[in-house]
RNA sequence: GCCCACGUAGCUCAGGUGGUAGAGCGAUGCCUUGGUAAGGCAUAGGUCACCGGUUCAACCCCGGUCGUGGGCUCCA
């Protein structure tokens, strides 16, 4: 799967705990899941949250410019992508740092504030939960009306009375059946269903509760607070949402609202700043603008339109993916978008996955079809096309495979929660004593995809066994130590999930950081060791005996439509040259340099370049700006000077000009930025300032 | 799917308390022949998402549907 926001698995947190983050007003998304895991699948399609500030660390900040640019040399050996992995910092979960401890107690507080405010505004109103989560905030209430923006202002301006009272935040306790009786009496019955829901045993003071009080406002509450309200500087309620009573859809749907809290106002600013330029970058507002793709409600929601501009990526993306398979030994191939019902028995899809799938298609009499939502089916039967040697092992099958997954509507994101997507999927068939060795090329190839797209600060996580999960001990065994050795032979730095792998598989997990410091989920590998087993999937061993093979499952981009979403506000539309849709843009200056351009633009064009040739009888600073706002990585302006002198005149997008470049210096610098799959001049990883302080 | 909000020209948006709509940008045409991000004038363009209801009359009110946004849930 494909990139994947992070944050939400991060907090992978009871119910009735905490969940994501605050929701910003600005733009706050859903966050995503992703696929995927699927393997098979995988990858999905997830949605970034882009509401939470990266956590960040000073590390982040620190890589060194040069060292995460892209590989300058195309094929470049491995091993190099290795250090990158060995330099990788730790997991920013474990390097809270004292700003956390501080953040906690602050956040937590302001939302006792928001809630003892609420009380004032709506005294009728049942209070459910309201932790500190990151970035800030939030308190879920029952109330009898909906709340309304005009609320939050006034919510907002009685919690900063209570700030401005500098009333103190004090603890008590009492036995389990006080607190009952006490919040019986004062009709918050979530209150109540909590304490029922408390474990007698549980509890520093065995069977006691604590509640917290600041002014006439008491609740229910572990803690920490902080002293007094008057610490609680820098605030901000952001959004109003649904969310469902300990997050139970079969449960009440309480009005949840979400706010920020900081320990300055400068790092609120930094913090709005940061929402500011997520908004910027958006996908979705960027996809617009530059004619990128489209979704047509007519054609159906969840189901991308690649214009032509970002088609002309995903050609790119698509043919450097080839190769790049190619030369690793990959064999690709096709398989149909729809296959019979008995395909998915077998595979165990209807079974498992069949809420997710479109069909059954009747297409023939007591025949039944359904859309495929996975490759893996496909690429098995591939392998089973004739008997299969060792020697022919390992065998990588990998295909663009565009599947369909039926996703809910209120998921839907753009084009980073579709219901239709390709995926660079590839299965890996090999014996058990190649598996390690694959994974570890597969790891090596996920490295450097990453770094060539400029993305940065890996970080990897090994998911191991499930509770819920097929096959043997044993078996997971053997799969989980495949795993690990892979990393641990590389010395790559690595955090464990422990029961976080799929109900078939272990998998490995890259997630990676964008230019603002948003994580997301990169690459997967997994390991199969059902779908060998439902389809008797084996090889010819050097005995002459039948053996199973091993399925190794793995996406590098995930979903085509997600990974270059994520592109776009990874790169803020400002496209390296070699993905760029309008690489060249030649401007005469006069209509008498019209032919010097299109000689210039049939030079590019020879090349291979995408070039336009603005030859309309235009103002030459309406064409500038035009070329400009398209964001064309070059323009070439063409006066009489150049024309006569055989030069031309560059306009970067970003950067300075630069006056007189012969045309043949131009060609040359062009085809190397090209084949180096440079990053753009105006890309920069933007040091995580405020991230800093939001781990 | 659930809660809340939203859905007006290609785009971004205005349209107190119901009487069938406006701007900017863009598009088109003409003028401007211009040395590095917005020259001038003019024209076209809307079944106010869709369906139904209330009303003498609905973009405005009510209901439903579809879609979008933020969350929840799902999805790892």
């Amino acid at each position: 799967m494909a990139l994947r926001r992070l944050d939400r698995d991060l907090d992978r947190r009871p119910p009735g705990e905490p969940g994501p983050g605050p929701a910003p007003a600005p733009s706050p998304r859903p966050a995503g899941p992703a696929g995927g895991a699927d393997s098979q699948g995988g990858a999905g399609q997830a949605a970034p949250d882009r509401r939470r500030l990266p956590p960040s660390t000073p590390a982040a900040g620190a890589e060194p410019g040069g060292a995460d640019r892209p590989a300058r040399r195309r094929g470049q050996a491995p091993p190099r992508e290795l250090k990158v992995v060995a330099k990788m910092r730790p997991m920013p979960k474990v390097e809270r740092g004292k700003s956390d401890e501080e953040l906690i107690p602050l956040r937590h507080s302001a939302a006792h504030v928001m809630a003892g405010a609420v009380l004032d505004l709506f005294p009728e109103a049942k209070l459910g939960i309201g932790p500190a989560i990151k970035d800030g905030f939030y308190y879920d209430f029952e109330l009898s009306r909906a709340l309304t923006p005009e609320d939050l202002a006034q919510i907002e301006a009685r919690m900063r009375e209570v700030v401005g009272l500098n009333a103190s935040f004090q603890r008590e306790t009492m036995s389990r059946e006080e607190g009952l009786r006490y919040f019986r009496e004062r009709r918050q019955p979530y209150k109540v269903e909590l304490i029922e829901g408390f474990d007698p045993e549980e509890g520093a003071e065995g069977g006691q509760v604590s509640t917290y009080q600041h002014a006439d406002f008491v609740d229910l509450c572990k803690g920490p607070h902080l002293g007094r309200t008057g610490e609680i500087r820098a605030f901000k309620l952001m959004s109003i949402a649904g969310a469902y009573w300990r997050g139970d859809e079969k449960k009440p749907m309480l009005q949840r609202i979400y706010g920020t809290a900081w320990l300055s106002q400068a790092d609120l600013d930094l913090y709005l700043a940061h929402l500011a330029e997520v908004e910027r970058r958006d996908h979705r507002k960027l996809g617009k603008e530059l004619e990128l793709f489209d979704i047509d409600e007519e054609i159906g929601s969840g189901l991308v339109l690649w214009l032509p501009n970002l088609s002309a990526v995903r050609e790119e993306l698509e043919a450097w993916w080839r190769r790049v398979h190619h030369d690793r030994g990959y064999t690709l191939v096709y398989t149909p978008h729809i296959a019979s019902e008995r395909i998915y028995q077998r595979s165990g899809h209807i079974e498992k996955y069949g809420e997710n799938m479109y069909g059954p298609l009747e297409l023939e009499e007591h025949q039944r079809f359904w859309i495929k939502p996975m490759n893996c089916p496909g690429h098995i039967k591939v392998f089973q096309s004739r008997l299969r040697s060792y020697r022919e092992l390992p065998l990588r099958i990998g295909e663009l495979g565009t599947v369909y997954r039926y996703e809910r509507s209120g998921t839907l994101h753009g084009m980073l929660r579709v219901r239709g997507f390709t995926q660079d999927d590839s299965h890996i068939f090999c014996s058990w004593a190649d598996a390690q060795a694959e994974i570890g090329k597969v790891f090596e190839l996920a490295m450097e995809f990453m770094r060539v797209f400029g993305y940065t600060d890996p970080v990897i996580y090994l998911s191991t066994r499930p509770a819920k999960r097929l096959g043997t001990d044993e078996m997971w065994d053997r799969a989980e130590s495949a795993l690990r050795e892979a990393l641990e032979r590389r010395g790559v730095q690595y955090r464990l999930d422990q029961g976080g792998g799929v109900f078939y598989a272990p998998k490995i997990d890259i997630k990676m950081r964008d230019a603002i410091g948003r994580e997301w989920q990169g690459p997967t590998i997994q390991i199969d060791l059902n779908l060998p087993d439902r389809f008797d999937v084996t090889y010819v061993t050097e005995k002459g005996e039948r053996e199973r093979a091993v399925m190794i499952h793995r996406v590098l981009y995930g979903s085509l439509e997600r990974f270059v979403g994520g592109l776009i506000e990874h790169y803020a539309g400002n496209f390296p040259l070699w993905l760029s849709w309008l690489q060249v843009v030649v401007i005469p200056i006069k209509p008498e340099q019209n032919e010097r351009s299109r000689e210039i633009g049939a030079a590019l064009s020879e090349r291979g370049f995408r070039v336009e040739v603005d030859d309309r009888g235009l103002d030459m600073r309406e064409k500038i700006k035009q070329a400009q706002s398209r964001k064309a990585s070059y323009m070439l302006i063409v006066g009489a000077r150049e024309a006569a002198a055989g030069t031309v005149s560059i306009r970067p997008r970003h950067g300075p000009q630069e006056q007189n470049v012969r045309l043949e210096d131009l060609l040359s610098r062009l085809e190397e930025e090209r084949a180096t799959k440079a990053l753009p001049s105006d890309f920069r990883v933007e040091a995580p300032s405020v991230a800093a302080a939001v781990t």
